[in-house]
DNA sequence: ATGAAAGCGCTAACAA
DNA sequence: TTGTTAGCGCTTTCAT
């Protein structure tokens, strides 16, 4: 089923079967009625693969996730697919997770999309610069700007500084930062802007290294809250680790609230249904991912030819876990 | 950057490059290297439009959801993709949630994928049938059969069943279903496996017609709650309705676990959190994802001819949520 | 307004 | 073992 056997069935050439569906030329009427019964009759479709060789383009995009999971993740991918659809590009979606060779899954993936995202800290920025030398266009997210590509952010820094800040007023002498800010570029800002905010009121907020799921939380925070000195508050890069460290807690028989402030990071579904509801930064995660296939619509169509670097506004979101008082 | 360039580069015809790289027939050791050395040198990478016109096969696989949000379906997506790149096809993720056209494009994802997971009512069973026919392989999931496709589905009605004895362990006398049977296959099969199990015990199990979402389950739980009959167990579709009748039935000030039993569905990251803890069913959702992309990868290569239909067992997860005494 | 034909970059059959 | 060449299905000049 192919473009020859439309045009035999309509007694036209192929060159008119392709501009009646593209409408690239001006097709006499009847000519064009014709055509378009073939087509309906034989129910053709034309192959992509063709279309894509000939158009030297793939309708496609492409997005590098660290790690699907969570549901920070599965809202930025709605977001970016809706958008990319509108624009007539699909959306492949590539994990980095358990990959043997990320940067060939990743350099392969580029080979076969007009656009590419990439999240976080999946591969090295000579492998960004490179895929942008390429001439593919590429848009960062959560992730620090590699030259010729567009980034977006979240502002991290700003929401710190108001959580130090609301930490501070709660009487808070004695915090503790848990997550990676060595590892990660958000973790780091959202360190940073917290421990600037407790600074200013002369408190400290030193680093439990631990990885962005429940369970490192967890056990994070219990041998934390086991020494003498525990802190009286644990600020998490994230959520999951914030639920883990509020588990910890129950389970040391501290009151999260009261004892003890735990705060995360995303506002993850979780976060409000927990009891003491958590106190956490909202990020317009479907944005960010709608942004991101528009920034990249852009720099495929030509729209708009240097790169460009946004931040996205967050809120502080305040609820039990930070100090009911 | 094409093949002609790498086989000019290394003074050899084109046919020797593809070989060299597909390891298709034998080259000699020293052509070999003179070739390989060419590709580093361009970092060359062959464009997947021709191969893909070339072998008549895209290397991709598509999968579609009825709306990607929700913890659900970001497992799902994880397993599969997993799966599916172990194969050596990337994933293209198609969301039919607000879309004008679904069919189209799910048609359209047909014709540029070797093969298809659909979940959910997405597109009519035509749809599916003229995929099918066209001869791109479907696997269906969690969505009733149809002839010539594979079907992947969780044990619903054991899962229900046990549900339903255990809540009328629990003396529930007077049980609602929140969720939409007629719609969803899924509902259906839940509510008719808690429904017998209580009809056992001489209880009926009414139906409330409500969306998958909070929001939806709080408004349609407290409507309920409000009337002077009000039901005694809330079971609901999915986990989020039922964290919706939580808040509902806080907001009423009746207590989840005392005055009155609710139960979800799912298992998400948010059940565990929640205090009372939700009492639910847990799927496995991931395997389900890695699963489909195995039995598309049987019948694309051609292991498998003829269309199978299996079912993956699910656990009930008791909670507070159905009962404290 | 329409058709013939030249690519687009690759694979594989065929020759050498 | 290697090169030449004919497709794969489409878009788009270039003639007519």
């Amino acid at each position: 089923m192919t473009i020859y056997d439309v045009a035999a069935r309509a007694g036209v050439g192929i060159a008119t079967v392709s501009r009646t569906l593209r409408g690239s030329a001006p097709v006499a009427e009847p000519t064009r009625q014709r055509v378009l019964a073939a087509v309906a009759e034989l129910d053709f479709r034309p192959s992509h693969a063709g279309t894509s060789l000939a158009e030297r383009r793939h309708a496609a995009n492409g997005i590098v996730f660290p790690d699907l999971s969570g549901p920070y993740y599965a809202e930025v991918l709605l977001g970016y697919e809706e958008a990319a659809s509108q624009a007539g590009r699909s959306v492949i979606v590539l994990g980095t997770n358990g990959r043997p060779d990320p940067v060939g899954a990743v350099r392969d993936l580029a080979a076969r999309v007009d656009g590419l995202v990439v999240l976080g800290r999946t591969v090295p920025d000579e492998v960004i610069g490179a895929i942008v030398d390429s001439g593919v266009p590429v848009v960062l997210l959560a992730r620090p700007a590699v030259a010729g590509a567009d980034a977006l952010h979240t502002d991290n820094r700003r929401a710190a500084v108001a959580l130090g800040e609301h930490l501070a007023h709660h009487g808070v002498r004695h915090a503790r930062f848990l997550g990676s800010p060595e590892d990660s570029h958000d973790a780091a800002e959202r360190w940073a802007g917290v421990h600037d905010a407790l600074a200013a009121r002369g408190t400290g907020l030193q680093v439990t290294g631990c990885s962005y799921d429940e369970d490192a939380g967890r056990r994070a925070a219990a041998g934390l809250l086991a020494r003498a000195d525990r802190p009286d508050a644990l600020v998490c890069a994230n959520d999951e680790i914030a639920l883990g460290a509020i588990q910890a807690a129950e389970d040391a028989g501290l009151r999260v609230g009261v004892d003890l402030a735990v705060t995360g990071w995303d506002d993850v579904m979780a976060a409000r249904h927990s009891r003491p509801g958590l106190t956490t930064v909202r990020q317009p995660m479907r944005t960010l991912g709608a942004l991101a296939a528009r920034a990249l619509d852009d720099r495929i169509t030509g729209t708009r030819t240097t790169p460009r670097s946004e931040t996205l506004p967050t809120d502080l979101v305040v609820r039990a876990s930070c100090g009911t008082h």
